[in-house]
RNA sequence: GGAGGGGUUCCCGAGCGGUCAAAGGGGACAGACUGUAAAUUUGUUGGCUCUGCCUUCGAAGGUUCGAAUCCUUCCCCCUCCA
């Protein structure tokens, strides 16, 4: 491959490349360069959202580079610097080194083993002495930190900011001194962070890392960023059918941009797609190209073919899937109202929701609406209930 | 240390003695329409042994026939001055 197209393909779906003329003359020195992404210890559930940066490391992988996992136990102690939470309660070594091989299982999806470095920045920070820690501090000013972007629209707001909050940013800086890296990757939100990795490392005598920042994901809401809490994200480790069912929910809009940041197809490919839309295509069809390719990347091709041979059979068919979750429940009488039994088979949360839903005729019993919110339901019955269009279940009554 | 502002249901935010399970918006959920898209539209959004009852408005006490609303103490958050 040219060295240009190299360029071209490193650059393709990132947000910015800070210094990209840095980035040409490290790649032009032949030596594998050192990549450094960091990740946060406390979640690592994994969706699609955090793979846009994943992925962009196995191109380095296969470019020969070497990458380096960064597992921020230490800086986890902190908590970042979202302005949601004050401190985190501290994670357990054991914890940390459980969410350690969670985190490798989703990532080897993606990476391979062999080429990533797996690291913890407590080897480092956890042996820092107090006074070497003020000396970190010592070297960015009050000023610097309130250009961050979020620290001065909280300070102008009169929102609160904690003093350790300050420390994160050269915390995470630090580590880029401490492994020497080449570039560092991150979200966009992390710009900041990651330039000040820039900056300690030229005070340390080293040379600065290159800045890569990619966009975030936004969840299949369209609006927010793709996250756990948010309950709007994909996980790699959804089941097949979930997947599917969460790539089918996504708006039209939006499925471009999962194209863009999630798919590997080449940019012109996708560029086809479009046109083809254009000129009349279903869109929907081009969603289930999408929904087959996360799924065989996360699970295998079967699963793939499968999960979409369920969703027509399931939506566009309205035949009810062979692979009913079974749910039986005892009861103690003769009968049951039905809104105990959905609560009890765990369809609503509530009775007193079961009773909006029988309302707003959102619940079947094999089919059939239920319009009496007082239907007595006999033990020994066996039946399949829906509650709305995605919540159903083979209920045994015994 | 001083002065002031504030804590309301998933979120924002009204209410400031009864008509308050608490306006309005957002989100979410359900129905219609669809392509499990968008847009539109109708409705729901504390719990229960459900047309009634029970528990909620930072916490605990108190006043009152009656409190989210008044009083006391406590806890928490924010701002300004020093």
């Amino acid at each position: 491959m040219q060295s240009s197209d190299i360029l071209n393909e490193l650059e393709r779906g990132t947000e910015e490349i800070l210094v990209k003329s840095e980035l040409v003359n490290k790649l032009n020195k032949g030596r594998p360069l050192r990549i450094k992404v960091g990740f946060d210890p406390t979640a690592p559930d994994l969706h699609v959202g955090h793979t846009v940066i994943i992925n962009k490391m196995r191109q380095f992988q296969e470019l020969g580079h070497q990458v380096i996992f960064l597992i921020g136990d230490f800086t986890g102690r902190i908590g970042d610097p979202t302005g949601k939470s004050a401190t985190r309660p501290p994670l357990t070594e054991e914890q940390v080194n459980q969410n350690a091989t969670t985190y490798k299982e989703q990532v080897f999806k993606i990476l391979d083993p062999e080429k990533t470095e797996v690291a913890f920045n407590s080897t480092w920070m956890a042996k820092m002495s107090s006074a070497e820690m003020i000396q970190l501090a010592a070297k960015q000013t009050v000023a610097r930190m309130l250009e961050r972007d979020d620290f001065s629209k909280r300070y102008k707001s009169n929102q609160p900011i904690a003093i350790h909050e300050f420390l994160y940013p050269l915390v995470q800086g630090y580590d880029s001194v401490a492994l020497r890296a080449d570039v560092e990757m991150g979200g966009t939100d992390q710009k900041f962070n990651l330039l000040v990795g820039r900056e300690l490392q030229r005070m340390y005598g080293q040379e600065q890392q290159v800045v890569i920042t990619l966009p975030l994901l936004e969840g299949l809401d369209g609006v927010n960023k793709m996250s756990k809490s948010l309950g709007n994200y994909i996980g790699i480790t959804d089941a097949p059918n979930d997947m599917f069912g969460k790539v089918m929910s996504v708006s039209d809009e939006l499925m471009w941009r999962y194209f863009d940041l999630l798919s590997f197809r080449p940019l012109s490919e996708i560029k086809k797609l479009r046109q083809e839309v254009v000129d009349g295509f279903n869109p929907r069809d081009v969603k289930f190209l999408l929904a087959e390719e996360l799924i065989t990347r996360f699970h295998n091709k079967a699963a793939a073919a499968a999960a979409q041979e369920d969703f027509i059979t399931r939506f566009q068919k309205g035949t009810l899937p062979d692979d009913l979750p079974e749910v039986s429940i005892e009861i103690g009488s003769v009968h049951l109202p039905i809104a105990n039994i959905l609560k009890n088979a765990g369809l609503v949360e509530s009775t007193s929701e079961a009773f909006r839903m029988i309302q707003q005729g959102g619940v079947k019993i094999d089919g059939n609406k239920v319009e009496d919110r007082n239907l007595l339901i006999s033990k020994g019955t066996i039946a399949v209930i829906q509650v709305g269009k995605r919540k159903f279940a083979k209920v045994t009554i015994k």
